[in-house]
RNA sequence: GCGGAAGUGGCGGAAUGGCAGACGCAUCAGACUCAAAAUCUGACGGUGGCAACAUCGUGUGGGUUCAACUCCCAUCUUCCGCACCA
């Protein structure tokens, strides 16, 4: 009898021998055949690792170790995305200097997954608070500064009144800090921004090229949010100016009875003078300004504005009067700020016309009384009180509007965005400095790249300033300089980067991690890119993925890198939830923490119940006895070593499903299926132990398809027997596809559509003769006239009776 | 409102249009034990039946098909994004 199996000397022992043998390390060997597998790195947080986090890892370190067991050069690297609030929250609150918070962080969450056994090569760990890791972070910015695609402007933040600091509009939710949970208000500040917009058409293009789960891409599609439609410019009555609007419905333009501009819309500074009504127009103002953003869309269900008195327009296609109105349903920061209203075709322009009794003009006949009711539907209707329009369908009306604005010059075709510019100054301390000085007389002036990196410099006090300047501001030694331009009085750029920054290029990093030239080399970035497999969280569909993609793009317009895209597949795991099926949390009580897992069971076990928890893209919740399910059946495999025979090469009875288990579960480990790979593994292991005895061979494949889900407990069994060599390093068995069937199948035989019998036939049986062991088989249990019989071949027998 | 995902035993979940419930958990019974735990063996969707077996059954209602959890139409529920984007 084998000692009994003890993951606490198992595991260590082999992490310590991989360690010491660098049995995972990705070689230099550009002439292998390459696979570069990501997971997304982690922040490391002062709670160290939630079980969450083993799930992607796992994952793709079941991958990886297939891939190189399949002879590929294998790149699985781990990092830290290290600057951010919490840390610099930690530090002000515990006065320790916020590096010395990561390293501690850093410290603890590797410890933690090594202790796991993932196979990261760690030769190439990095870190975004590195300088000389954020050194290049800096000169991609320089090179977007450089093309213009990063720009200062003033311009309203979302500000945290918590943090102290200007928020991406993806980082506000439900009106309040996404972080801290703090209210959001609107704050005028000079904010470093980055073009992304210029890049929208290139982000949506790209798409068609990679291999993503349609989710992400259709999440994609929409943020960016692309459409089609025309500027058409109204002429103000009695005016030079035109009113411009963007709309996507042009074939609507004889429906237009008003127009609406939004409050901060310029036209109405213009005309002070004119407007009689201007303290109504201004009072309305000052009182849409007080709102943020997520009021203004909250209260949307009711509608207000005001009437502009002495200020009309002319609708160009039928010269007709109309009336201008001010309301905040039309946003400033969409399209021209100002619309065309159609009433009768749109929902929002409907329900405005109905509150302030404003005429609605059916064009688009729909069978709706459009008094009584808005018609929206663009696939069926046609154009009526609509002059050249009439009798067009809405998409041959757009055409023709199209082309008759275009010709008289009233209007172009124009396709607009959703996404906005990216906001990526940050008001704080613990980000990557700006490497821009500001010259009274120069402007912004940025260092030469010979000065990078901007080291990030010490402070005494890394609590934000109440005005809204980081606290690198109130270092005056660091942030007055002389304009490397004119030489005159100059200063630094006090603002940080956003989280975004570090994470948005780290996959290029790893492919050659210490390089001082350049952030990597040209050899080591065309081997390695793109990405093969990258998996990481749907919540960064729209964020991280989205930038990271902006800058590769960019950097490929650059020269700098030679794929267009960065990651050639991805994919997303669902959440682990608590054991009540609600998301894991301090103040529900319900956080497993992986520690106590690994030390209780094992690696191995929560490594294979992380995977066989349920469908890896879904959410599944975490339970206990689930673990212990798991951790009983790698005891049965431990159990195993008892039953192997010296005998080689796989017994006649066990031939077939042998094969079929390797074409399983490699299939499997693939394909996101990793808990149907596990319980084929555990099925054989059913019918091995059902048999009382394997060969030599059947064992050592076993051992070799568990390995990538339970590496340790493999090793151990591999050594313990003898066999040659480490686990890691034998070959990924194979599959004979003449061996996946028996000699004889059992085909299920239905009489109209309901199983009623088993027959047992030779694999290469005729048609008719399966046919007839069916008939036979089925004899006196059929009512009436066979009036059909179907054979799938290999499958299944149905006589159809009547 | 728009977009996405999901509804299958007591639970987690399996099923290229081809035997619904693989695999695991829980439960029950048996073996081992003085006993318990662990382990092993077996049973385990509902209804009827001693049983063989019959019959119903994948949110609901229709449809296509020899055959539907799977495809089509309609509908309900839940979860997750986005939300006045003209």
């Amino acid at each position: 009898m084998s000692v009994p199996y003890n993951h606490k000397v198992v595991e260590p022992k082999w992490q310590g021998v991989w360690d010491e043998e660098k049995a995972f390390h990705a070689t230099n060997d550009f002439t292998k055949p390459k696979y570069y597998a990501l997971v997304e790195f982690p922040y490391p947080s002062g709670q160290g690792l939630h079980v969450g986090h083993p799930r992607p890892y796992t994952a793709l370190d079941i991958v990886a170790r297939k891939r190189r067991m399949q002879g590929y050069n294998v790149l699985y690297p781990m990092g830290w995305d290290a600057f951010g609030l919490p840390t610099e929250n930690y530090a002000i609150k515990n006065h320790i200097h916020p590096a010395l918070v990561t390293k501690n962080n850093v410290a603890r969450f590797k410890e933690q997954l090594h202790s796991i056994g993932y196979s990261f090569d760690w030769d190439r760990e990095i870190n975004t608070t590195d300088p000389s890791y954020y050194h290049w972070t800096q000169w991609i910015f320089l090179k977007l500064f450089k093309e213009g695609l990063a720009y200062k402007t003033e311009m309203p933040i979302n500000w945290c009144t918590g943090c102290k600091v200007g928020l991406a509009n993806e980082e506000v939710v439900d009106g309040v800090c996404e972080r801290c949970g703090s209210p959001v208000v609107r704050k005028v500040k000079s904010q470093w921004m980055l073009k992304i917009t210029e890049y929208a058409q290139k982000l949506i293009d790209g798409l068609e090229d990679v291999d993503y789960i349609e989710r992400v891409k259709v999440s994609q599609k929409n943020w960016i949010g692309r459409s089609e439609g025309a500027e058409v410019d109204f002429a103000v009555q009695g005016k030079e100016d035109k009113l411009r609007i963007y709309t996507t419905r042009p074939d609507t333009l004889f429906g237009v009875t008003y127009m609406v501009v939004s409050p901060e819309h310029p036209i109405l500074d213009k005309y002070q003078a004119e407007i009689k009504n201007w303290d109504a127009v201004v009072d309305y103002r000052a009182k849409a300004a007080l709102k943020s953003d997520f009021e203004r869309s909250e209260l949307a269900k009711e509608k207000t504005g005001v009437a502009i008195e002495g200020l009309r327009a002319v609708n160009p296609v039928n010269g007709k009067d109309i009336p201008i109105w001010v309301s905040d349903y039309v946003l400033m920061s969409y399209g021209t700020g100002a619309i065309m209203a159609v009433p009768a075709h749109d929902e929002r322009d409907w329900e405005f016309a109905k509150k302030f009794d404003l005429p609605i003009v059916e064009v688009v006949a729909g069978g709706k009384n459009v008094q009584e009711e808005v018609y929206t539907d663009v696939a069926e209707g046609t154009l009526v009180n609509s002059g050249f329009l009439d009798g067009k369908s809405v998409a041959e009306a757009k055409e023709a509007i199209k082309n008759w604005l275009e010709e008289k010059g009233i209007g172009t075709r124009k396709v607009n965005f959703k996404l906005r510019d990216w906001v990526f100054s940050r008001q704080r301390y613990w980000g990557e400095p700006i490497p821009i000085i500001h010259c009274e007389k120069c402007g912004y002036v940025p260092l030469k790249e010979e000065e990078l990196p901007l080291v990030l410099p010490e402070v005494e006090s890394y609590m934000p300033t109440d005005n809204g300047e980081s606290p690198i501001a109130a270092m005056t030694d660091w942030v007055n300089v002389t304009c490397p331009c004119c030489g005159g009085p100059a200063k630094r750029e006090t603002d940080t980067m956003p989280q975004w920054a570090g994470s948005s290029w780290y996959f290029l990093r790893y492919t050659d991690p210490t390089n001082e030239e350049a952030l990597a080399s040209p050899e080591a970035l065309k081997y390695w890119l793109p990405v093969d497999w990258y998996n990481g969280g749907m919540e960064h569909t729209t964020l991280h993925l989205l930038y990271s993609r902006f800058w590769h793009k960019f950097l490929y317009d650059q020269g700098v890198v030679p794929t267009s895209e960065p990651y050639a597949k991805r994919t997303s795991h669902g959440m682990i939830l608590g054991e009540n099926g609600e998301k894991m949390s301090k103040s529900r009580g319900n956080v497993v923490n992986p520690d106590d897992i690994v030390n209780d069971y094992g690696a191995d076990t929560l490594r294979t119940y992380e995977m066989f928890i349920g469908a890896f893209d879904m959410n599944a919740s975490w339970s206990e006895n689930g673990v212990k399910g798991c951790r009983r059946f790698l005891e049965r495999v431990w159990n195993l070593q008892d039953l192997v025979t010296k005998e080689k090469g796989y017994s006649s009875d066990f031939e077939v499903k042998m094969h079929q288990t390797i074409q399983k579960v490699s299939y499997d480990y693939e394909n996101l299926k990793y808990n149907t790979a596990i319980a084929a593994l555990m099925s054989l292991l059913n019918d091995i132990v059902k048999k009382g005895s394997l060969t030599e061979d059947e064992f050592k494949t076993y051992l070799i398809l568990l390995n990538p889900v339970a590496p340790h407990i493999t090793e151990e069994l591999w050594n313990t027997l003898g066999y040659e060599g480490r686990i890691y390093q034998q070959k990924w068995p194979e599959y004979d596809e003449s061996k996946l069937v028996e000699d004889t199948m059992q085909i299920p035989v239905q009489v109209n559509g309901k199983v009623k019998a088993t027959v047992s036939v030779l694999r290469d049986a005729s048609k008719e003769e399966v046919l007839a062991a069916a008939k036979a088989a089925i004899e006196g249990k059929v009512s009436g006239n066979i009036v059909k019989e179907i054979y799938v071949p290999g499958r299944i027998v149905n006589i159809v009776a009547k």
